[in-house]
RNA sequence: CGGAGUGUAGCGCAGCCUGGUAGCGCACCUGCUUCGGGAGCAGGGGGUCGGAGGUUCGAAUCCUCUCACUCCGACCA
């Protein structure tokens, strides 16, 4: 039993894991996000506004991008990878080279040949697809990848939730017709209500500015938080939505555009949009406003990029048509911090389970005690036989330190066993987000804990 | 980019004004005792004070330049 784990080298040991937590916060980090994510060692800060993600910080991203993936793939966006550095010609073509200033990070190469590290990918999606879609029967397209991003904020802070360098996931759509490419338009919408809100995030698609992206039709996606950067209004019932269910039909319009209209129903805008008339004109009971982050943001911009790089198809009359585009960007970097400002407390974070960079912390309260020890590795061998993620803190440290690490981390369920309890044949369970503890035999720990994952 | 500020050990800080080649807490290492909510005692390792230049017999401390970072504002996934 205890040799499976061994051989499969899968035990994951606190003792032999890369987890540096700092006792003390970084006097830098003003948010709470920002604090946790350091003190817990998820990131270590290299620059203003660039970030090495340690091993419990990628974890967390990439959990994030696993929900991101899924709710893009199952509303029909196909995943693909474009290189972070970017020829200068592409920006010229779409007369961005110059338009978007000093934000972007140029380069040069060796030949002295200008390029650029990618703040953004419509150029080079659009330079993709125009190699190779030539009719409308290959329409609607949307492609989408998850890579990082540089864009040389003026001033990067809150850690994660402003930097530089950023992971982005950034789809684009292609249609016919402004009317098709209202429905792409409106899937995203769609998959972004479902995607936050299986991050545990009430997010509120707020009609936004377009910005340097340009078009007409945009929507920001937004949590409240008192730490957000913008200044956001909106009706308070949209708290209550419940978010689009996971059998939804992508392809059936009147449905897709039945989700979008029940959530544009209510007045919801951020600052720069705000209508101070309309909102006035709901019940006082009804008015928030309050600040928000900024975890998605959606563009229908038309042709505007496939106008002056020539992105064409041919429709069924044989006449050459320049497409529909629209750009959809999430940013699992901010939401790694975004989560954590919707959901910590005094002690540490609280991940959701969709996001815990391990489902179950197992605590070894004596460590060298054959007993507790046996325990434990049984434990831990049978629940991740079961799909669980375990972390197993087998360090040598005193009780305290380690449920203090444990609350710090946030992990979902804590698996505590001490040579008291097992002496009666128990062990005890803890759900972080509770505060509740159970008393349970080792077996029922483990009939809870997978049943409530296969849930 | 305008304004303010900070760089001294991994983290948090003192020393600087009134120059005399560095100190505290946490963390780390060793030993003993502890062990169910960040232990105690004893011993120990680690920094040349962001960088460069200058003044001086002597600079963390004074002067000049420079770099980095942080905060407040205008801008943004």
């Amino acid at each position: 039993m205890l040799d499976s784990i061994f051989t499969t080298g899968s035990l994951m040991r606190l003792s032999r894991y890369f987890l540096p937590i700092l006792r003390e916060t970084p006097k830098e980090a003003e948010i709470v996000s920002h604090r946790l994510m350091l003190r817990a060692g998820m990131i270590r800060q290299e620059q203003a506004g660039i970030y090495a993600w340690l091993p419990l910080g990628l974890r967390v991203l990439n959990k994030i991008s696993a929900i991101v993936r899924e709710e893009q793939n199952r509303a029909g966006a196909i995943e693909l990878l474009m290189p972070t550095i970017q020829p200068a010609e592409l920006w010229r073509e779409s007369g961005r080279y110059e338009d978007y200033g000093k934000e972007m990070l140029r380069i040069k190469d060796r030949h002295e040949r200008d390029m650029l590290f990618g703040p953004t990918n419509e150029e080079m999606i659009t330079e993709i697809f125009r190699a190779y879609v030539r009719s409308y029967k290959d329409l609607p397209l949307n492609l989408y990848h998850i890579q990082w991003k540089f864009r040389d904020e003026v001033r990067p802070r809150f850690g994660v939730m402003r930097s530089r360098e950023f992971l982005m996931k950034d789809a684009y759509s292609f249609d016919i017709d402004a009317e098709s490419a209202r429905h792409s338009y409106n899937k995203m919408f769609v998959a972004y209500l479902r995607t936050f809100a299986r991050m545990g995030l009430t997010a509120i698609p707020m009609v936004a500015d377009t910005g340097p992206i340009g078009g007409d039709l945009s929507h920001e996606f937004i949590i409240l938080a008192s730490t957000g950067e913008s200044e956001v209004f909106c009706h308070k019932d949209y708290l209550e939505f419940a978010p689009p269910p996971a059998d939804i039909d992508f392809d059936d319009r009147a449905s897709v555009q039945g989700v979008v209209d029940k959530w544009r129903s209510l007045y919801a805008a951020t600052s720069e949009m705000h209508d101070a008339k309309a909102f006035d004109a709901l019940p006082d009971d009804a008015k928030v406003s309050a600040r928000g982050i900024e975890v998605g943001h959606i563009f229908y911009f038309g042709t505007k990029y496939s106008q002056p790089m020539r992105a064409v198809v041919n429709g069924p009359d044989g006449k050459e048509v320049a497409v529909h585009g629209g750009s959809y960007g999430i940013g699992p970097s901010r939401l790694a911090a975004a989560i954590i400002e919707a959901s910590h407390d005094d002690a540490g974070m609280i991940w959701p389970e969709s996001i815990a960079p391990f489902h179950v912390g197992l605590v070894n309260l004596k460590v060298g005690d054959a007993a507790v020890d046996a325990a434990c590795l049984d434990l831990y061998d049978k629940l991740s036989r079961a799909g669980i993620d375990m972390l197993y803190d087998d360090r040598d440290e005193r009780p305290g330190a380690k449920f203090a690490t444990m609350d710090l981390i946030g992990l979902p369920h804590q698996l505590i066993v001490g040579p008291k309890g097992l002496a009666e044949g128990k062990v005890e369970m803890k759900n972080r987000r509770s505060g509740a503890r159970e008393t349970l035999s080792p077996d029922e720990a483990f009939n809870k804990l997978t049943a409530r994952s296969a849930a």
